[in-house]
DNA sequence: GCATTGACGAAGG
DNA sequence: CCCTTCGCCAATG
């Protein structure tokens, strides 16, 4: 037949960019004095055992126009890992300092009082 | 084209 | 309780 022509063939491609879109959008919704960690975002995208790829997207996030606060991105231990990344190494500490978030030895104090769950906050 | 790395996370020793 | 290993997937060398 010369139905071959196979759909399955490389349709899967740009599938990594909206990857990153979506992680972006998730993380605009973070309101301010909260907080949530990479494998949170990624259970909600629904690539919980991919926590590393949401970090990576974060990267990319730098080039973004939109501004993404990924200050308020954490790893699931509350330690903001990330904090080398920014323009300046106290620049994420003292964003959240002034989100009345309190963070010490590199770690959030109440973390999980600050924990913004997009399965929740997003209703779901 | 294969090996290494990376802003994570859970599991095992 | 601390450290190591593995999984995940994409980017980079």
């Amino acid at each position: 037949m010369a139905q071959e022509k196979q759909i399955n063939e490389k349709s899967k491609k740009k599938e990594t960019f909206t990857f990153f879109e979506d992680v972006f959008a998730v993380v605009r919704q973070i309101p301010k004095g909260r907080v949530t960690s990479y494998g949170a975002i990624a259970a909600y995208l629904g690539t919980k055992l991919s926590a590393r790829m949401v970090g990576w997207a974060m990267n990319a996030a730098h080039q973004q126009t939109d501004k993404v606060p990924a200050h308020r991105v954490v790893n699931r231990n509350g330690m903001l890992t990330g904090k080398h990344h920014f323009a300046t190494p106290t620049l994420m500490e003292e964003l959240l300092l002034k989100e009345k978030i309190k963070v010490k030895e590199e770690t959030i104090i109440d973390f999980e009082k600050y924990f913004w769950d997009p399965f929740i906050e997003l209703g779901m």
